[in-house]
DNA sequence: GTCTATATGTAGATAGAC
DNA sequence: GTCTATCTACATATAGAC
């Protein structure tokens, strides 16, 4: 029997799932705006609009309700930049530039934040906070770093004497600076109107520059 | 009478200085290691060694203390900045680099990080929640604006026809990467030993690299 | 699945004795 | 200046009725 036959059999399902949903989304934006000690779960069940009670069921305890709203974006990010860097090695001839590799890391971090959905937004806000958080970051660290080291690798296939401890180092400073600005960027345009929304993509172009720029700098690199 | 005098008199305000240290010192620890709210006021006195009606005392509130403690190292790292930029610009004949000046931006923040005194450590860390944390960060900003400001006038006396909306977006890039790196480091090497305190130092010159590179990149300038 | 009620602990802040 | 004791509020988590 499929989920979606079990749902049309019994209804409960299907609003469980709706609640869940609820739960997580707003979860997610409060601890986005005040980190996971400044949220109390009835702060959540009350953004939520469900009773405490439904918290716990739906999302554990708080510290696995938080893991479980970091892991179900997590995929989706890393999805979208591996396809991004398998296509620039696409085509065999054309061998692409720094800029190309970083602009392919970034561009689907922007793309997510700058999609509307305030959920992506809270995402944003949410990591981060978790970069400056002992608790927090080494399992976020955990997930993440599989794709930074493709991208540590694409890096050296174009530029292979390059200088590998500065070019990690250089890498953390330009994933730093990129989700420190998407989120305050994002910050700011929640709290205003659609013109904003514009500021970010063309913040992304500067960014960008920003971060190819100062690794190729950091690595004594001739960006060509 | 001076205080030094009133002192002497009276053995009670030494002692009181000395506790009110003690509980300013240890509040920074803890909220650098878990941020503003996971830290109780009752963690902070056993922390300090002191009872907790001590902290209420010479602390003030829980925002209050935490205030405090952010104000009494801005104006020390302001100076220091201030002092650096304006030597860059004393010998009139030498026009500084872009790098320079991003140099003696980063040089006494890192400066301070690697000094050995654990409470610098600290505070390094305690900034680096801060910037991602909507409640602080503009309180902290009010503090450090105008010395950033002086240096993107200096970086625009040498390139005058500079784009200032990029250059005022990569500057913001620059300092988060700085943060964010500095506090990482530290939180690394405050629990090794003491060989890991030249990694900053080493670290320093890829960092003010992929600064000065960045903000170059970002502006369209080529660095000379 | 959902709700109410509650068990159990801790939070920030301060009053009052010394 | 320092300590103890305590007020009041809120925290997380879960048991049990529906």
């Amino acid at each position: 029997m499929t989920q979606k036959e079990a749902a049309k059999i019994d209804g409960r399902i299907v609003r469980g799932e709706a609640t869940r949903e609820k739960v997580l989304d707003a979860a997610e934006r409060l601890f986005a705006d005040v980190g996971f000690d400044g949220v109390s779960i009835r702060q959540i069940a009350q953004e939520a609009g469900v009773t405490l009670g439904m918290v716990g069921f739906h999302g554990g305890s708080k510290a696995e309700l938080f893991d479980t709203i970091v892991e179900r974006r997590v995929s989706v990010l890393s999805e979208e930049r591996r396809k991004a860097l398998a296509q620039l090695f696409a085509a065999p001839p054309d061998v692409p530039t720094l800029r190309d590799i970083m602009a392919s890391y970034v561009h689907p971090y922007v793309g997510m934040a700058s999609s509307g959905d305030p959920q992506w937004q809270a995402y944003t806000r949410l990591i981060a906070h978790l970069v400056s958080d002992e608790r927090w970051y080494p399992r976020v660290k955990d997930h993440y770093d599989p794709v930074a080291r493709e991208y540590l690798e694409a890096i050296v296939r174009i530029y292979p004497g390059i200088d590998r401890t500065r070019l990690a180092s250089a890498f953390v400073m330009a994933v730093s600076s990129m989700l420190s600005i998407v989120a305050s960027t994002v910050r700011i345009s929640s709290l205003s109107d659609q013109r904003d929304r514009m500021a970010l993509s063309e913040l992304e172009n500067v960014l960008i520059d920003f971060c190819s720029g100062g690794i190729a700098s950091a690595c004594h690199i001739v960006p060509q």
